[in-house]
DNA sequence: CTGCGATACCTGTCTAGTTGTATATATTCG
DNA sequence: CGAATATATACAACTAGACAGGTATCGCAG
């Protein structure tokens, strides 16, 4: 009976609730079955419409979480994505940072080399995710030597800048010695935590930063999301 | 949206770490809390990982001790890939290249903007793919501006390096002005040319070169297969 | 120093709720 | 008929929270 689809007015409902204010970015929207009680149909009918808005960036849905708001579309049109020019030297500094551990281990062979001290050593390992304008941006994973940085634990724990935190463990600048950078799928965790589809485009980055001596005080790695990111080489 | 299992690529990941080194036999790893912090999923996910990795006799659970690592794991895959290193500084001079299309068209507007040329203006662009080893390591499409580089067409054909061509026409060293960086999923027909699957990750690199003078005198894009290269940026 | 209790933390388990996916079926329209 | 739309049902995967049972650690009394 109906030539326009069911799920198009629902889809329009619910882009009016999220325009108009009743359900704001970070916010959940109802459960689906809830939905589908309050337009009285069936639950794929409101899936069809919450696909289409996660399609366009509007909401993003998380397997045993709800639906999760992402924008106001009247901030940000749809199909239009946020784009996020950085330059590579400034990496490691961006508006939000969440740290999702932070722990002291042996270091692997790989990170051993890279940071030039000996295989086991010990090592803090700092993990997390940056994020602009609410959105992740990229995954990070920065090691520290433990030894040659003492209180590099803690510091990372009180301040919020890779920076900072080297500042205090008396490294008062430092620099990149080398960058590294691949294109890579994202795993499923990886996916999920960047909110992009399993398989998208990565881009990682491997880097070893050294002190004015040159020894190196950190060794990270970072995996942006292709989709949003675009590395820029500032001309040296 | 997860075809696999959340779990499988945290026991991946748990698994290399010990397999790296990071734990080793008879470590601790971190609590159940913190790593499902650290991979942003649910405690329960965690505890699906580390069953699995439990039941393969890797690592052994103690209600109220933690979870302990029994051995390293006798088999781990390790994506043995072809890697190619490749100095950023140097792209656009790989050992094979075959050129699948070189014509004289006008230019776009975006290409006029990087070229500083009238939009329009004729331009000459060339196509092709980068070998190593037989295998196909890039697609590459670089854009010259024609008025400002006369003869660049031919040279082009006859010699097999743009440098070369460059040389030719007059200009004889130039420099990358910028460089931007993408991760960007294969389309059908790149796959194809690639010989990677449709939607592998490439790196795609867009960049401007000029000549001492800072005129520009090449525009070109590359993308990278990401499974078979990584960009190593040198230390300036 | 030893022994012991308090406490914080960790794993094991359970219940409930939510999204993702697969299959089957009715209805409508060209 | 065939395609698109919507419904119905069932199960798998993940999240959330709570609680029970076990362990390690630390301070403190003896």
């Amino acid at each position: 009976m109906p030539r326009t689809p069911l799920w198009t007015s629902i889809e329009a409902a619910l882009t009016g609730d999220i325009a108009e204010g009743r359900y704001r970015a970070g916010d959940r929207l109802p459960s689906e079955a809830a939905l589908a009680a309050r337009f009285g149909v069936n639950r794929h009918t409101v899936r069809r419409a919450l696909a289409a808005m996660a399609e366009a960036g509007l909401v993003h849905a998380r397997r045993g979480a709800g639906v999760t708001v992402l924008h106001r579309p009247t901030e940000y049109p749809i199909g239009r994505r946020v784009r996020f020019h950085r330059n590579l030297q400034a990496a490691g500094r961006l508006p939000a940072r969440e740290v999702a551990a932070l722990e002291t281990c042996a270091a692997s062979e790989a990170e051993a080399a890279a940071l030039e001290v000996a295989p086991g050593a010990h090592v803090v390992v700092c993990e997390g995710r940056s994020l602009a304008d609410g959105q992740p941006i990229a995954l990070f994973r920065s090691v520290f030597p433990a030894d040659r940085l003492p209180g590099i634990g803690d510091a990372l724990r009180e301040v919020a800048s890779v920076t900072e935190a080297l500042v205090r463990c008396g490294v008062a600048d430092y620099t990149r010695r080398s960058t590294r950078i691949a294109a890579r799928p994202a795993d499923a965790t990886q996916a999920a935590r960047l909110m992009v589809e399993e398989g998208a485009a990565l881009l990682r980055t491997v880097s070893v930063s050294v002190d004015p001596a040159g020894v190196p005080v950190e060794h990270g790695t970072t995996w942006f999301a292709g989709e949003r990111v675009t590395l820029t080489l500032a001309e040296p």
